[in-house]
RNA sequence: GCCAGCGUAGCUCAGACGGCAGAGCGGCUGAUUCGUAAUCAGCGGGUCGGAGGUUCGAUUCCUCUCGCUGGCUCCA
């Protein structure tokens, strides 16, 4: 007689003997097909677990938000499966489930084309239909080594010894079989709605040494038209992309000429960011901030003495210059310490708020330069915070408020944050650490944000806090960084004269908010789609006369809203007004203004708002101040 | 840096067996003077990313190089 087990789902308790697998529980829950896996506690257990001891079930259907995860686990194992028919020889790496899909890394000497990806996805809507149950299994070591090793699957069977205990779990559909931890769904039938998307080149284990596999990416839904929606939404971001609309919109420039990772501000993107910048200043003076402005380049003894030659790995090499090596400067933070140390500083003048618009040069790899998010030379907008342990957490918190002012007033609403604390290797007191490390909890807790704690993530200097800001169509982007530095405050032997007379060692936080004025800027575009607020847009205004005689009352109206502060432009090319409204409308210009014979005579313009259309005839003197207002107000739409 | 792919007019892209280089848009000129997303006609515009090699001949094939793209790795 087994041992029976009790398995609770919703009111009822079923009665299973120990070992059976859950899917006999399939009749009696009515779910029919719909039942994907049980959910126990946090566990996720697939329909041929075993019952094992007691335990309360929730059904998960695909409705579930845990599902996904799972489908596209199990169409990583499809798509090997797969790849392996069609391409005998291969090895399976390993395939996971991603943020928005899946992937499978394979070991194949050919690349693999386009065509291939084809093929592949046709046949693995065959398996699909086909509907071969996905089977859990438990094998001892030995025999499931013996599995991979007749197989050629050399990579699996070094996973399986270094990963498996005496007994590894592996799934298996048709004559497909892997060393996995499941949980999967119930048959490849579940799997019909996929699409490979990319394939590229991946390290096996990461390790940059060691063979370089090929990694094929996709993405599977529940039903077509989840699947369309997430082409769709690649192919929003792809019309948002900072790149093509940062050349349409001629607002930045990169050049073979100048080399990779380089960017030109083109004026209409160099408005944008001195309005930015201004922004910056007034809301940084607003804080007691002062600012700073250093060179971009200072003596390599330097860099050596803060650490940077020994641990920084992407600094420029260094120039020579009569007879003295100089160093390209790729953070500010020294700078801002030789101006700490300039004179002795004492306990009354703490906190010093030191912010810069810096520009610092990195010798990034170029593979991983990538449009404006990830270049070679740019500008931070930096600032160091020198203050005294009583300090900390009310510097903190001014910085986190002072990060979430600037964000909002760009329209991120939404944020992630995270608390990286002390990793193994680390610098520093572990007392100055554990003061650290509560003050920034402490901040973020009285800042009422909700932020989650990456432990051990931190620097090895001092702990931080990164802020995600989530964008226009929900991808986020690491923006804000806040970090303490317990290392240079060391390496430069900073200090203030206390209260009591004698030296103390000031804390050092090094934080920036927008993070580079090129990956913000970056952001913004795709945030915007290149749709830039009245406040920001490089012009506010164009003037469309309708025919020749109209022109000088157009440049009438554009001295007059230009002697207020307005960037307007007039249209005078010999086109119809048709032409000349789409040409605005292209270029993104927030307002147009109709000028005719009504509104020559009314002394009057006829507006069109960016993608709202015509808003029909209106005085310029109730328009001005109206405008005014929104621009003032930084406002995110035009609403008259 | 690594794997894979790409580089043709200002932009988007065709093209060919190795044999005079093509379109649309933009630009310029002219005509049109027009009311809410493209008026018509004409004219310019190219070291086919760069260097070297093979060849009678290379934009096309090969090598190197620069730049870009998708990833990996990295990100004090």
């Amino acid at each position: 007689m087994k041992e029976l087990i009790k398995v609770k789902i919703g009111e009822s308790v079923f009665s299973l003997a120990k070992g059976t697998p859950l899917s006999e529980l399939i009749p009696q829950l009515k779910l029919g097909d719909k039942l994907l896996l049980f959910k126990s506690g946090q566990e996720l257990l697939d329909l041929s677990f075993p019952a094992d001891h007691d335990r309360e079930l929730k059904p998960v259907t695909a409705s579930d938000p845990e599902a996904l995860e799972i489908l596209w686990h199990s169409a990583s194992h499809l798509l090997a499966q797969a790849v392996l028919e069609l391409f005998p020889g291969v090895q399976a790496g390993v395939g996971p489930a991603t943020e928005t899909g899946f992937y499978y890394d394979f070991l194949r000497d050919q690349a693999f084309t386009p065509e291939d990806l084809v093929a592949i996805e046709t046949r693995m809507g065959e398996i699909a239909a086909e509907d071969l149950p996905i089977r859990r299994l438990i094998l001892k070591k030995e025999e499931a080594i013996r599995i991979f090793e007749e197989r050629g699957q050399k990579l699996k069977v070094e996973l399986i010894q270094e990963k498996g205990g005496a007994e590894v779990t592996c799934y298996e559909q048709g004559d497909f079989i892997d060393f996995c931890l499941g949980p999967h769904l119930p048959s490849t039938g579940y799997i019909k709605y996929v699409k490979l998307l990319s394939v590229s080149g991946a390290y096996w284990k990461g390790d940059e040494r060691g063979p370089q596999l090929q990694r094929i990416y996709g993405t599977a839904f529940f039903s077509q038209k989840e699947l369309n929606d997430y082409l769709n939404f690649l192919e929003e971001a792809r019309k948002r992309d900072h790149r093509r609309l940062g050349q349409e919109l001629e607002l930045f420039h990169t050049s073979e000429d100048l080399g990779a990772g380089l960017v030109i501000w083109q004026p209409k993107g160099a408005i944008i960011r001195y309005l930015i910048e201004n922004f910056w200043k007034e809301e940084h003076l607003k804080d007691g901030y002062d600012f700073i402005y250093s060179p971009h380049i200072a003596k390599l003894d330097l860099w050596k003495k803060s650490g940077h030659t020994e641990f920084y790995e992407a600094m420029y090499p260094p120039l020579e210059l009569e007879g003295c090596q100089y160093q390209l400067k790729p953070m500010n933070c020294p700078f801002h310490i030789i101006a700490y140390k300039s004179r002795q500083r004492s306990y009354r003048e703490l906190p010093l708020r030191w912010a810069e618009l810096g520009t610092v040069y990195r010798y990034e790899r170029s593979g991983v330069l990538h449009g404006l998010l990830r270049v070679r030379g740019f500008t931070q907008d930096d600032a160091h915070i020198f203050c005294r342990e009583d300090q900390l957490e009310d510097e903190i918190k001014g910085v986190i408020r002072l990060a979430i002012r600037l964000l909002r007033a760009f329209g991120f609403e939404n944020y992630q944050i995270y608390l990286a604390t002390r990793p193994d290797k680390y610098v520093g007191s572990l007392a100055d650490w554990e003061k650290a490390e509560k003050a920034l909890e402490e901040a973020l807790k009285s800042s009422s944000l909700t932020y989650q704690i990456d432990q051990g993530e931190g620097v090895f200097y001092g702990p931080k806090i990164d802020i995600k800001i989530r964008d226009a169509i929900g991808r986020l982007w690491q923006c804000t960084t806040v970090q303490l530095d317990f290392n240079l405050s060391e390496r430069f032997d900073l200090t203030y004269v206390g209260e009591d007379g004698n030296f103390h060692r000031p804390f050092m936080v090094h934080r920036a908010l927008l993070g580079s004025m090129e990956r913000f800027f970056g952001v913004l575009i795709e945030h915007y789609m290149g749709n830039f607020p009245l406040w920001l847009a490089p012009v506010q205004m164009i003037i469309l006369p309708i025919a020749d005689r109209h022109e000088a009352y157009a440049r009438e109206i554009l001295s007059g809203l230009r002697a207020e502060g307005l960037r307007v432009k007039v249209d005078d090319s010999r086109e119809k007004i048709g032409k000349k409204i789409r040409q605005a409308e292209i270029e993104k210009i927030p307002l147009m203004a109709i000028v005719g014979d009504k509104e020559m005579h009314g002394n009057s313009l006829s507006l069109r708002i960016h993608g709202q259309g015509d808003q029909g005839e209106m005085k310029i003197d109730t328009l001005l101040p109206r405008l005014k207002q929104l621009i003032q107000d930084k406002s995110l739409e035009i609403k008259l």
